[in-house]
DNA sequence: ACCCCCTTGTTTGCATGCAATCCTAGATGC
DNA sequence: GCATCTAGGATTGCATGCAAACAAGGGGGT
């Protein structure tokens, strides 16, 4: 908050991963500075540190590109911080949950249940999407934390923050989020929180593991099916050559500029 | 390699990994761009990255400190990696080896083979201990890799360049590694390969995940013994205050320099 | 004696200038 | 016509200067 690098890293990480910035996009360190109204140098610190966080691709003299995400990241990330999600449910199974954090995980099942309800039928509008997936969120990050891994609450906190895996703000109507984020798949998710818990409270470690680890799966599942419809069908104007996905030995790079700052009018 | 940041950037990575720039150390950009023979601006860079890393701690307008691991940080990086290798391991079985990678294990164990016939009785010294780890470093990685999971991959690296998880080059005597590259342990450590692989390529699934889970575990333990152990005893020189794990709201920070340059005389 | 404020030296944050490297395009030779 | 070589422009890498924030210590007030 306080320093210009930390402000224009979080800027661009935000638009990276909501995908605002086309994949094998140059970034230009002068044309970035003069857009967020800085010098180069809070700049080039931000790309070293976006390219060391796996978002961007670094060649020495040649400066970084965004990262392409192919749908089997996006599921690879899925699988990670299922497996990661998974342990954490079966840690707090056997160890017993603290209990702040069984006060925090009941709330949010109150609180979910309450949204549920009042959403019912036709009221499923964007202010209780984004309330569910604050939610979510906060379901997630309280089991991961409960175990007190560090590397596990990071690692999970930073795959779910993967391009293509978190929910794009700016254009939500264009994204594979549309089918996560249903009226009927949160209840669903919102039952299989309920289990979760469930199972960690009466200390059955197994359950809570394999109840975790499906609960992601369905949600990778998801995103894969509405992401193979999304990309065989829509989007006419891209590029839609198959080739695109050699990544390697990319000796004619495209340079484009940002076509627009994010929320710019 | 090219760029002095990245050289930068590799020198204090190893220091930190090995553990020879004490805990809560105040990093001083000036007196280290004077170390290492070049200006602040590529060790701010590396700082910057490497408190990215979570190697060290960052205050805004004051500076990064050398970040402390406790024993339990250790055991937990060690946790995260067993279960994301031990997935590593089912979803390798499930899917079945590709040849490349078939061969590549199949070679890792016929060399480690020869190592312990080589080093049988009394032969076990640095070098063939140093082949060794490099030899259970390639297995480990060459299954990661063969999921295809770029995440997982680059995740399981790092926890096992966890401080104080790594083997420090420069001073093994005084270290907890004694204890897990004795013969005896590579010994066994070795068998427990070769029924991964078998476990592997007879595509029992489980078998491999829980295989894996347990041969990591095994490691996990005697750190976890040897450790207790050595900080019970060793070391009673340093400041043994137990509130020094108090991590936060840290006023009277303290300030060192850089007592000695790795490698220097 | 204790507390608060202000001053001063130190350290980090940022901007800018220059050097090194890389990409491009035009010219030259075959 | 095609490939290679070579300036020229453009872009990144690095050093340095300066401003802002911070920590410490002393002086004045109560």
């Amino acid at each position: 908050m306080s320093t210009r690098s930390e402000n224009v890293i979080k800027q661009l990480r935000e638009m990276l991963i909501e995908g605002s910035i086309r994949p094998e996009t140059h970034l230009h360190e002068a044309a970035l500075a003069e857009k967020m109204g800085v010098s180069r140098t809070p700049v080039r610190d931000a790309l070293r540190v976006l390219a060391n966080e796996n978002l961007l691709n670094y060649s020495p003299n040649r400066g970084y590109t965004v990262k392409t995400f192919g749908l089997q990241d996006i599921l690879d990330a899925y699988d990670v911080r299922g497996v990661l999600e998974a342990m954490a449910c079966r840690v707090c199974a056997e160890r017993g949950l603290s209990a702040s954090t069984e006060r925090a995980l009941h709330d949010i099942i109150v609180q979910s249940t309450a949204l549920m309800q009042s959403a019912q039928g036709d009221q499923w509008d964007t202010t209780r999407q984004q309330a569910w997936r604050k939610l979510n969120s906060d379901f997630h990050f309280a089991i991961a934390n409960e175990t007190g891994n560090q590397h596990l609450v990071r690692i999970a906190d930073q795959m779910r923050r993967q391009p293509g895996t978190v929910d794009p703000r700016l254009e939500p109507q264009n994204s594979v989020f549309q089918s996560i984020y249903t009226f009927e798949r949160a209840r669903q998710s919102h039952a299989e929180h309920g289990e979760i818990v469930d199972a960690i409270v009466q200390r059955q470690g197994a359950r809570a593991e394999s109840l975790m680890r499906e609960h992601v799966f369905r949600n990778r599942e998801l995103v894969r099916h509405s992401r193979k419809l999304q990309e065989s069908t829509a989007l006419p104007d891209r590029r839609s050559h198959p080739k695109a996905d050699q990544e390697k030995d990319i000796t004619a790079r495209r340079v484009f500029s940002l076509e627009r700052k994010a929320g710019a009018p």
